[in-house]
DNA sequence: TCATCCCTGTGG
DNA sequence: CCACAGGGATGA
């Protein structure tokens, strides 16, 4: 469900609650969590909370706790209590408690001494790499945008939106695009996903997505496309397609 | 590069 | 009953 912008909201709003502070114990209500967390050892300060692609890292003094919260899964904060829905992991803090709840249960959890993953360089910055990435793939545009290995942290929702923005037909191989589409794309990514961050990130209606303090998101009104019936820009009916067995959204009209 | 699987719930 | 849901790992 989290895609990079609301991952990225999680942990800012996460992190004045838990950064500096002692873990002092866990408990994993899912027995599937025990092999990720055994080699944590406790208590243990946390340096640093910190997001690379869509992973939530909670680096402590000896490695890191990397969270991954895949389709549904959510971080509450908790000062008391445990909050509503399946609760599969808490952190406990001394002033409260961190818990997983993960209605599907496909959510991951892993203590690592480093934190390495095969990804792609975050979607900020200088993206004029993408000239020469796009040119050595036959993928669909869309298809290529949600490779983690080639560009970290897009995700369905986003790689719709975002090339709707640069005018771009998802079903495009990628080393099909032309220099002004690329420079297009380069502009439309951290745009969106910048705008979307602002938003505090797309919660829809009948989703679970929000921040660690219950705050919802508020981007799922500026969407163009994805999960649209008209274009917003132009009102043609929007085209549903499956793209690497997901569905996309695109306006006929205006991407090309 | 693609289908399949993971897991659970909802809606047609 | 089947299709679908914002994720990714896997093996063909």
């Amino acid at each position: 469900m989290p895609e990079l912008p609301e991952v990225e909201t999680v942990v800012r709003a996460l992190r004045p609650h838990i950064e500096g502070r002692v873990l002092e114990s866990t408990e994993a209500y899912d027995p599937a969590l025990l092999p990720g967390i055994k080699p944590l050892s406790l208590p243990a300060q946390v340096r640093r909370l910190a997001r690379r692609g869509k992973y939530i890292l909670i680096e402590l003094e000896k490695g890191t706790l990397v969270v991954h919260l895949r389709m549904s899964g959510r971080l509450v904060w908790c000062k008391m209590g445990v909050p509503e829905g399946r609760v599969r992991l808490a952190l406990r803090f001394p002033h409260g408690s961190l818990q997983l709840v993960d209605r599907r249960r496909l959510a991951t959890v892993e203590f690592v001494k480093k934190f390495e993953k095969p990804l792609g360089p975050e979607p900020f910055g200088d993206l004029s790499w993408l000239l020469y990435a796009l040119a050595k793939s036959r993928m669909p545009i869309k298809a290529w945008l949600l490779d983690q290995r080639k560009i970290a942290g897009i995700g369905n929702i986003y790689a719709a939106e975002i090339l709707f923005r640069a005018g771009i037909d998802p079903r495009r191989p990628a080393r099909s695009l032309t220099k002004g589409e690329v420079q297009r794309l380069v502009k439309a990514i951290p745009e969106v996903l910048e705008e979307a961050i602002a938003g505090r990130g797309t919660t829809l209606p009948d989703a679970e997505y929000r921040a660690p303090t219950g705050e919802l998101g508020a981007f799922q009104v500026k969407l163009a496309v994805y999960g649209q019936k008209v274009c917003q820009a132009c009102g043609t009916p929007i085209w549903r397609v499956k793209i690497a067995g997901r569905s996309t959204y695109f306006c006929p009209n205006c991407q090309r």
